[in-house]
DNA sequence: CTCCATTCCGGTAACGTTCTCGCTATTAAA
DNA sequence: TTTAATAGCGAGAACGTTACCGGAATGGAG
């Protein structure tokens, strides 16, 4: 093993003094001399010294560490809100691990029982299940979590998410006023804040405007685009179709596109479709989708701002934050 | 501080067994009676015990730890080659720590150069530099790393990529035997082995059916949609327009449609259009594209797997490894 | 000239784990 | 029965860093 790299021992040993001067000369300037800490900066940059933080975070008990925890990350939502966190971590010196669920609970349980939270500072989650115990007893161990998007209703921290509510409420009231009148609702599993709350903006409206409520037109189900063709085909069985579908996602909305164009249905003229997130995809699909646009990135940054405040200060006080979402009209609810 | 974890003292204080012994029944079963073993697994459990990564480390000069640097990962293809690692390092037991370089030369060298290398135990990348010593320098100090799709040249170490020559052979021949004639090829940046070697195969295929070369129908640029739209409008200056264009990527390829669709230039019938990635968008535009698939998923796999292997045996010899695409015919190449 | 406060530095014990070595039983061989 | 081998365990150092505390040198006030 010749890669022993050098340490703050090698800069004493080179300076004739000691490693507790070394080491306090490389972080804050307490109790040390102007000159000697530049004496130490200089040998430790010529020695090209690296802090190994294993033995930073042994001895102070926190590392430079923070995990996400999430479903996946091939989709424009997550992908951005990473970036967005990856930004804020990278200006704080901070590293990010990555722990992904693939929406499944179990994974996810599992991933947070081996969780080495030794060599965490603290954690950012979009979760994937209803319970959220495993995530209370992390909080309960001291290390701090915060939420984004898929938030846990349960437990008392620090969450971020977008405007759900008044997003769909947008998006409903954005197809009532092109004369869409028969609105249906597609959007994702129960128990998420995130599909009751837009689920409540949608109802909100229709009750606004004293437009017909029909059970079978909100359909719950996934947010792939897959569930979104199932969703459409579902709901043109019914027997009053509807004449818009508000999806809680563009993907979703691009699934019932690809189902209405398979039989012929008009977008837009027929049926208006508008989606949710601002996907890319929501511009190049033909037509163009009208959707409501999330900040995802700023999403992330926000997020991670929060936890290393968690992380600073020790007692924190919890901040919920909701960003604002906004309505984007493209081709799809035109009539 | 009260979220003392429970440590392998506790362990040992609990059964009246010294932290040897508890330490070495945790790990294998060397030197430990199968009773005592379980007894110190059962207690464990009991307690709730995680083992400290940073101590570990310390010991041991080895993390559960293995870096990742690429470019970004809003995009189809890194995502997913992100989830085929993070697959396998799960597997074993291997925590996946995320560096975004955006595509910048400079961040990617400030990334290296601030690296806690006693806090990783190998690193997968994607370059965005042409220079490479800083990952030479990174091999030197003992730590192994692997490339995957954008691999450095110069580097002697295990390299995983699609097979971008032969993609681009059967892509172009797929145009070729569609009968297009006049082929124009919009690719990345130079440099990038990966663009060299789509050229290559390009070139290859015409001069064997002694195709018209033409430099102004070799255009490089970036990867993205706005570059694919810009090399288009580009193309549709020179005097004699090309029949059919090959991108070098699906979103440029998105790109380059859009462009001619704005022009009223009719995808397919006039103008052929093939891809390479087999991003899910390619399926959703309109006409739908042509493309080459590549294994991202596997790349993912593979590279972590070689990765991997370097870090537990120390002398690996290096592999690159050449994974193959695949043609997948649609709209866009149809007459 | 004495005394005290301040500045700066060093020694040393932690942090949680692994590793090396040596010791004690126990077993097998003679 | 004696001896050698082996299985199982413990003591203590080490990994690189920080935290705590004590002490030497310096300067100024009296």
């Amino acid at each position: 093993m010749q890669n022993r790299s050098v340490t703050i021992k090698d800069i004493a040993k080179m300076l004739n003094i000691s490693v507790a001067t070394v080491s306090r000369a490389l972080r804050d300037t307490y109790d040390v001399n102007a000159e000697t800490r530049q004496k130490v900066l200089d040998m430790a940059r010529q020695l090209n010294y690296k802090p190994n933080f294993n033995a930073t975070g042994l001895a102070k008990g926190s590392t430079h560490n923070i995990g996400i925890v999430l479903p996946f990350i091939t989709n424009y939502y997550f992908s951005t809100v990473i970036t967005g966190i990856q930004e804020i971590a990278y200006e704080n010196g901070f590293n990010i691990t990555l722990y992904l669920t693939n929406d499944s609970e179990e994974r996810e349980l599992s991933i947070i029982e081996n969780l080495s939270v030794s060599s965490l500072d603290g954690l950012l989650v979009s979760t994937s299940s209803l319970s959220s115990v495993h995530f209370q007893e992390l909080i309960d161990m001291g290390i701090p979590v915060v939420f984004f998007d898929r938030v846990a209703k349960e437990v008392v921290t620090s969450k971020v998410m977008q405007d759900d509510f008044n997003g769909a409420v947008e998006a409903t009231e954005h197809l009532v006023k092109n004369g869409y009148r028969n609105i249906a609702h597609i959007t994702g599993p129960r128990g998420l804040i995130l599909t009751e709350k837009r689920v409540q903006g949608y109802l909100s409206v229709l009750e606004k405007y004293q437009y017909p409520v029909r059970e079978e037109w909100i359909v719950y189900s996934g947010f792939s685009q897959e569930s979104g063709e199932g969703d459409v085909n579902h709901l043109l069985q019914s027997a009053d179709m509807p004449d818009a579908i508000f999806a809680s996602n563009d993907r979703k909305a691009v699934g019932a596109m690809q189902a209405l164009k398979k039989r012929g249905i008009a977008i837009g003229s027929e049926i208006g479709v508008i989606g949710f997130t601002n996907d890319p995809i929501s511009t190049i699909i033909s037509p163009t989708l009208s959707t409501i646009a999330e900040p995802a990135f700023d999403i992330g940054k926000k997020s991670c701002e929060l936890l290393l405040k968690h992380i600073t200060k020790k007692n924190f006080i919890p901040e919920e934050v909701i960003l604002p979402c906004r309505l984007i009209e493209r081709e799809s609810t035109r009539r």
